[in-house]
DNA sequence: CGGAACCAGTTTTTT
DNA sequence: ACTGGTTCCG
């Protein structure tokens, strides 16, 4: 229990004044409502805030920590404050800043989960078996750990591949199973070995002195249930807990929580279970659920008014998540205007769904619409599955009509970025081997299975680290030719980095460029043709800058494991595309929310595989979907839509009877209803769309009536030759047919035709397109992208 | 060893 | 349709 003092955090309280707090309390009290003052002056005992959509849940969370600490009731290092990701942890501590006037003097304990789980178990880690310094595996090296156990156990890993292995440990530590309390039935799993590979990862892992993500909590909450006065010791220093998102917490992030709160009982959690998005990674909605239960005597503050969207809009999402049982039950409120109803509209496929919204874009940039004008980074496109994405990006890209992808992957994720980052791994930590097995032979180096066998053989006889067992190998000559040339080249390199990383020759981020030269890393992109070459180089060039904000190779290695951030050029006037899930906390006075056919959305696979549950979640996020629009909200769907390359027709989602009739106008293509969509071979009751299919007469309601009314009285959207259309004679390209060049996303190719402004290309990989010049290069400028 | 042919899987994603 | 991974052959 040696590290187990008083350390640097718990000491640096600074109590304010109380005559301070007081005049700065005054303010941030006055702004909140009702309701939201409640939830922040009921600072003793279990407190629940069920805050719906935009109802000022951050800023509600936010005054009540100013509040704790403004009053003196809290010291900065008394207050435990946990969020699901580094991007929410870091605007609460932001706003508590502004709200207090001042920086946070030390808010210790504000993080993550995983942040503050690694900081507790750092102090703790002989505990569990670790060093406390620890290494963070990321989902690749815990894949690749998976499949050398998998083979080891003579397990056919084309039957059980390591990915469903690695889902099952992944549900296992969500649900804080240790191996031995994985129930017998799990446990069967993956060929009735699931359990005992369970147990040999974990083994595998203490050796390797490393953790994955799950182990953070799991880890944490096994000291806390094993070690009665360390919990003890915590509940007594964090005197007051605060948790974000807490529809999204898992099982082991519950059991941590309880762990904590046990004593005092001063837990407040702020949640949404209409916002619970998150089951198939483990949240338990019923977490929220049984929160009165968990906690007897807390107190429920509801927060219900709405200060992000119109009526008309707020109605259309109640109308939806009304279909859920078992909910806890809000009624969001708004004194906001009436604003546009909510739209609605068909289309024949993806690709007219992408031109529409396109030009719907185009429309309310010019100020159309009797709508104010908006700027591109007022709207956004969110749709359920990414691969609906990619119909977006290339009209958008046609038009010439800037957008922007969030999400997808992250740039620490990047292959580029992990290959680098092994590289520095070694060199900081010779002995770390899953990174020297990422990069031996990456570049080729001609060490293919055979001479990485061999390495690994050695390795293992004399109980030395891979990199060792490579200078063995190569000291008995082992290996011949190619292999063995590059492979002394490699060792005496990582010789020759980690004595200069040590000796301060250089600056770690020259050592780190030095690194990618000398290994042939960068070479080997600058090399390589295909078109996400360029990007890659920059991205590594990225990657060395983010190491100057750092003292050193190994501080920023630390740093990286767990802040996956990218928050990429934001501010820049562009259309936002994302999946409905990385909507969730954003607002947008637009939103398109595309691709809302049965099938696609709810997505049929979580209906098949949750059933009734499944349903509920994916109408949740369809709630989540509407409430991110302020202003304008359009819902489409398509009659027929690509799936893995086959068509298929699709029926409008159900969500899509959902909508309260008075508060949608339907727009209707000319001839899709009567002609194309009605083709298509619908034949469903009860929803208002298709009842227009098969005529007016079958739905009388006076709800529909107003509807078709509204849809008939006019056009939607902009005329067909839109701005895009327009030629700007001045603005002729400089490029001739026949020329060789590179395009962002659709590689190289050559013009094949022009026609003012835009080009037809044949791309080498994506075929024939028509593209606007300014996003095209000759291609012999698109490889020299320096390092 | 490296490129070409072949085959399976394909929702959502943070840490 | 597309991707990533594996296998098969020069």
């Amino acid at each position: 229990m040696s590290s187990f003092d008083e350390n640097e955090a718990f000491e640096a309280a600074v109590p304010l004044s109380q005559q301070a707090a007081a005049a700065r309390g005054q303010r941030y009290l006055d702004d909140l409502n009702p309701a939201q003052r409640e939830a922040v002056e009921a600072v003793q005992g279990p407190v629940l805030m069920l805050a719906g959509a935009g109802t000022g849940k951050t800023k509600a969370l936010t005054a009540r920590i100013a509040h704790l600490l403004s009053t003196g009731v809290a010291r900065p290092n008394e207050i435990l404050a946990v969020t699901f990701t580094n991007k929410a942890a870091r605007e609460m501590k932001n706003r508590v800043a502004r709200l207090m006037g001042q920086p946070v003097e030390g808010m210790p304990w504000l993080g993550t989960f995983h942040a503050i789980c690694v900081k507790l178990l750092r102090r703790h880690a002989e505990l569990v078996g670790l060093k406390s310094n620890f290494t963070i595996l990321d989902t690749d090296d815990q894949v690749r750990l998976l499949k050398q156990l998998i083979v080891a156990a003579n397990i056919d890993e084309k039957r059980w591949p390591p990915r469903l292995l690695a889902s099952h440990i992944d549900n296992w530590k969500n649900r804080a199973w240790t191996p031995g309390k994985v129930p017998a039935a799990e446990g069967a799993a993956f060929n009735h070995q699931g359990t005992e590979l369970y147990a040999a990862y974990q083994d595998r892992l203490k050796a390797l002195n490393a953790v994955d993500f799950g182990d953070l909590l799991l880890h944490v909450v096994t000291i806390f249930q094993t070690h009665e006065d360390i919990l003890a010791q915590y509940q007594r220093w964090f005197r007051y807990i605060l948790v974000d998102e807490y529809q999204d917490t898992n099982v082991a992030q519950y059991l941590w929580l309880r762990l904590l709160a046990g004593g005092h009982k001063n837990i407040c959690c702020v949640g949404d279970d209409d916002q619970s998005i998150y089951g198939w990674r483990g949240a338990e909605v019923g977490n929220i659920l049984r929160f009165e239960k968990d906690f007897p005597g807390a107190k429920v503050v509801r927060l219900e008014q709405n200060y992000r969207s119109t009526p008309h809009i707020l109605a259309a999402a109640s109308g939806v998540i009304d279909a859920n049982k078992g909910r806890l039950g809000k009624a969001l409120w708004t004194e906001a205007d009436e604003g546009e109803k909510v739209r609605l509209i068909g289309h024949w496929d993806g690709e007219e769904e992408a031109r529409w919204i396109g030009e719907e874009v185009e429309a309310m940039q010019g100020g159309s619409r009797g709508m104010r004008r908006l700027g591109l980074e007022e709207m956004a496109i969110l749709v359920r599955a990414s691969h609906q994405m990619r119909a977006f990006e290339d009209r958008f890209l046609t038009i010439g009509l800037p957008y922007r992808v969030i999400g997808g992957p992250r740039f620490y994720e990047r292959m580029e970025i992990r290959d680098a980052m092994a590289y520095f791994r070694v060199a900081t930590s010779p002995d770390d081997d899953l990174a020297f097995e990422r990069i031996v032979n990456t570049p080729k180096r001609g060490l293919g299975d055979k001479a990485q066998q061999k390495i690994q053989a050695m390795a293992r006889d004399n109980g030395v680290s891979l990199l060792e067992g490579a200078r063995l190998l190569l000291d008995a000559k082992g290996l011949t030719g190619k292999g063995a040339t590059e492979l002394a080249r490699l060792v005496q390199g990582f010789d020759r980095w980690t004595r200069d990383l040590q000796s301060d020759k250089n600056s770690h981020v020259a050592m780190a460029e030095i690194i990618l030269e000398e290994s042939g890393y960068t070479d080997m992109w600058q090399n390589d043709k295909t078109p996400e070459a360029p990007g890659r180089l920059e991205n590594l060039k990225e990657l060395v800058k983010a190491l100057e904000g750092f003292e050193n190779l190994q501080g920023f290695l630390e740093h990286v494991s767990l802040i996956m951030d990218n928050e990429s050029d934001a501010g820049d006037e562009k259309v936002s595309i994302m999946t409905l899930h990385a909507a969730k906390g954003l607002e947008f006075p637009a939103v398109f929310l595309p691709g809302w056919e049965d099938g696609l959305f709810p997505s049929q696979r979580s209906m098949d595989e949750s059933g009734q549950k499944g349903l509920e979640e994916e109408r949740r996020l369809a709630y989540v979907g509407i409430t991110r629009a302020e202003e304008l909200c359009t819902i489409s769907f398509t009659a027929n839509r690509m799936v893995y390359g086959q068509w298929q027709s699709a029926m409008p989602s159900r969500f899509i009877d959902e909508l309260p009739p008075e508060h949608v106008e339907v727009l209707t293509p000319p001839g899709l209803y009567g002609g194309a969509y009605g083709a298509a071979g619908m034949a469903r009751k009860s929803s208002a769309l298709e009842e227009a299919a098969a005529g007016a007469n079958v739905y009388n309601s006076p709800g529909w009536r107003r509807l078709q009314s509204r849809s008939q009285a006019r056009p939607i959207s902009q005329p067909r030759e839109s701005r895009t259309q327009i030629i700007d004679l001045e603005a002729v390209s400089s490029f001739a047919e026949g020329d060789r060049v590179f395009h962002q996303k659709f590689g190289y190719g050559a013009v094949i035709g022009i026609e003012g402004e835009k080009l037809d290309i044949r791309f080498d990989k994506a075929g024939v397109k028509k593209v606007v010049a300014r996003f095209i290069v000759a291609a012999e400028k698109a490889g020299d992208i320096p390092f």
